[in-house]
DNA sequence: CGCCGAGTTGACCATGTTCAAGGTGGGTGG
DNA sequence: CCACCCACCTTGAACATGGTCAACTCGGCG
């Protein structure tokens, strides 16, 4: 693994320079996989979008443990914070390409709310999705969830960009009950799994029901 | 319970009548306990501002089992929504006052989007609180989030304003383990439970302890 | 006074965690 | 091309945390 640093804000360069009421975007820069693109507690000046690859935010506790807070995937805007400093941390789950942008721009608002509503909406889901489920619920609701991004590519084959542990800490499971898990939906004819990384759905319904 | 209907668009009025650039605000409207603010599935035209007492959005679940994502405090705004229609139920959690504003005043996006901020990091925390915690760390937190809020109104105890099954039902654990939980803090001296919705805190940094 | 809903307490049990061992596959170097 | 290695994943068995079910207490209100 390469070790890269974050995005430097010393380093930004203005991207528009005409006088369009765009945000002020800062370079694309590459993060190799599990490379850090921000770190709790450090400063929010910029917000990010993903470009190709796929970003983790999560959350790191004293004794190790980690909760993974979203995935977020090409066009994706992560790293927008209420207060100054960022309340969590971002890390590249595969390769991936970023833009920084500059927060503070009252003009970018607008362009700001629909995504911002998005992420809010999601973190609800997210919460739904954690609190007071079976495991097999959490599972097969994330499946559904990774298929329906993969259906709106026109992908028939989930590939997951994600390790067992990154999908556990984003349910709150550890990474046996999602192998488990997994394992008895294919069992159960639900699931295809070509290789580790890669899934296919038999019976889309069947998950629908198990998810509750 | 008195039975009482949902704030009715049809009969939205006009608050401030000037040619300020504020979001046009309907009648301020009184709910009883448990009433019913909107429903999952209604339109969401209006978002809402709890004047007085508290409201909890919730999810429903086919079962019977419910999810509440979170309880709005007075000058807390709810019910803001990505889509056309609410994803989630609100309820009165004791008697309270609504405004409605009507949703869709792009000149309300400025003033819109630090209450939206403070919420989206509010599901994060939320999020983070669900996932892989036991009991104990869920109730310390909750408790903590309490007493900061009552310490900022400058009261020494905690008045619950919701049920045991509300907060069970906000931190994904059943009445019985958050009464067992509570009442443990109460046998290591950690607070002090002067009547079933009164708690003072003790021993704050034994519960900072706690919480991990 | 008795009822009723909210809360507490106890005993048992199920789900998911923990710990431990074994498998698999992609990449590297001989 | 094959052997090895390492990270990732799978599988199994024992265990613990919190859920379930049931009984009981408490306090407010008719």
């Amino acid at each position: 693994m390469t070790v890269q640093f974050a995005l430097a804000p010393t380093s930004w360069t203005p991207f528009h320079k005409d006088n369009e009421a765009k945000p002020a975007l800062g370079p694309v820069t590459h993060f190799d996989q599990d490379c850090e693109i921000y770190g709790e507690g450090d400063g929010a000046d910029y917000y990010y979008k993903v470009v190709s690859g796929m970003v983790r935010t999560c959350k790191f506790f004293a004794d190790g443990r980690r909760q993974i807070d979203g995935f977020h995937a090409a066009g994706d805007l992560f790293g927008i914070e209420t207060g100054g400093e960022h309340s969590l941390t971002a890390e590249a789950v595969n390769d991936c390409s970023i833009v920084a942008i500059r927060r503070g721009n009252v003009e970018s608002s607008t362009q700001l709310l629909p995504e911002l509503l998005r992420n809010l909406g999601r973190a609800q889901q997210h919460a739904v999705l954690l609190g007071r489920r079976s495991a097999v619920e959490k599972v097969s609701a994330f499946l559904l969830l990774l298929a329906d991004e993969a259906a709106s590519r026109g992908e028939a084959v989930i590939t997951l960009p994600m390790t067992r542990q990154d999908i556990g800490d984003y349910l709150g499971l550890t990474i046996e009950t999602v192998s488990r898990t997994i394992w008895q939906f294919e069992r159960d004819d639900i699931l295809e799994l070509p290789a580790a990384r890669q899934i296919k759905i038999k019976d889309y319904d069947a998950l629908v029901d198990l998810r509750g």
